[in-house]
DNA sequence: TGGCGCAGATTGTTGAACAACGTGTTGCGC
DNA sequence: GCGCAACACGTTGTTCAACAATCTGCGCCA
């Protein structure tokens, strides 16, 4: 998977972040502990702020640059970019800087593959009077708001909290953990599509019924409803990477 | 410099590494490809001298000790930290520096979880022809010279390299990658345990007999067979573990 | 047109310095 | 003696300036 710099979506251009602008951004460097939110620490900041698409895949981050922009040291910068590399939000090769993961059709296949793997499993083992189960009925319920409001990017958190709430029925930090990355990732791809509406707007029908299999019919039942679902969603997401001109 | 009077061997238990010894490194920063070894990266020379026992588990590693250590900077060296911490090696608190991941019990359960998960969805869905067949067996083959040999640090080595081409049966990157750091973690409480023998030794027929029952009766049988093979192995893990009082 | 070499820009790394934080110790009062 | 606050020390967090190593783009020449 060489750097093919992913020159994907046509926002990519217009975001002259390089203006003179710089922020004083408070970082604590300490984890405020709380349970979501971006946290204190620059490598967290830096991810949401590529996850509100403000730096869109395949852009490259110049140190210096950023460096300016937050208002740090190249050297602490170089250590977030470890942190992110890691979790593989962003692409560093050597000598040749880091840029935004711009995800490729392969990326989303594997993606998807994993999650299939990983969150029936979950599911099918699960127990219906698991606590996440009502993090999930929220979830259900915040994505059906969002929906109502028009709230596109509200939509998208959303699902993402149902799916996370889905995996943390296997009590599980580390599957936890890797959902997370893939999840991160996944919103690489879908920025590079950038449709928020067809993306998410159909599927919250879907994590409702999920949801009411599971608990009428049992983990196994659920596991393969979602695995329809899954398949669909990536469907919908290899369909706009064609349409693209990315396959 | 360029002595490298390489001491690595024994010196595992007694673990005085802070004499004022400097290693002289040739890293190239640039990967170099192989598919195996350490890299030429200095995270993966960190992450081989942990693998190797020189850093024991819930070892602290100063800054400046480490980084005349290994005759780098202490930002370099940080990056280092920053890279491994993100694998799950190394636990880094603020302000209050790294240390070598101590898998505690409840790692253990977490770590075979996710194997098992993992392990048995893979071989479940693989394919009988896959290429990777030929490195288990491979793999298999090696386990067998080595404990006839009585290198047990060879056994684990090829055990690992076993279960690593298994999951490559999925061909999928990502799941490679969670594999790796799962097996990475484990060895460190391999580490905390310190008796090869009775870890590896008996499994290496176990190995032999799944991959059999793979070319046999194919995925999902083999599958069942993995299960249980893992759940002793994590039964084993505790066990060590509860009698050196770690329960 | 196509390759070559050079200059500029960027990353990789270093060393020193200081601030911020944790930790252990000292000394005091009780 | 015991508890507790102030202090000194060591470590980590971060910055800065500088240089080496490498990549990239451009002009040049055949």
């Amino acid at each position: 998977m060489n750097s093919a710099p992913g020159r994907a979506a046509g926002a990519a251009s217009g975001g002259t972040y390089d203006d003179g602008v710089t922020e004083a951004a408070a970082l604590t460097s300490v984890p405020d502990g709380g349970p979501d939110g971006e946290g204190g620490t620059l490598a967290d900041l830096l991810s949401a702020r590529i996850a509100a698409g403000e730096f869109p895949p395949g852009r490259r981050l110049s140190e210096t640059a950023l460096a300016q922009r937050f208002s740090v040291s190249r050297n602490t910068l170089r250590e977030a970019f470890r942190v992110l590399a890691g979790q593989g939000l962003l692409e560093h090769v050597p000598h040749r800087g880091v840029s935004v993961a711009s995800p490729r059709v392969g990326d989303v296949l594997d993606i998807y593959r994993v999650r299939r793997h990983l969150e029936t499993g979950v599911l099918a083992r699960a127990d219906v009077g698991h606590p996440s189960v009502d993090r999930m009925r929220a979830a259900v319920a915040a994505a059906g708001d969002a929906v109502a409001a028009g709230d596109w990017a509200g939509v998208g958190t959303a699902n993402m909290a149902f799916h996370e709430a889905l995996v943390s029925l296997s009590d599980s930090p580390r599957l936890l953990r890797t959902h997370r990355q893939l999840a991160a990732e996944l919103r690489l791809a879908f920025l590079v599509i950038g449709d928020p509406q067809t993306l998410h707007g159909r599927f919250v029908a879907r994590n409702r019924s999920v949801l009411d299999t599971f608990a009428a019919d049992g983990g196994p039942a659920a596991a393969r409803e979602l695995e329809d679902y899954l398949t669909e969603s990536e469907r919908t997401v290899l369909g706009a990477y064609a349409r693209l001109g990315l396959g």
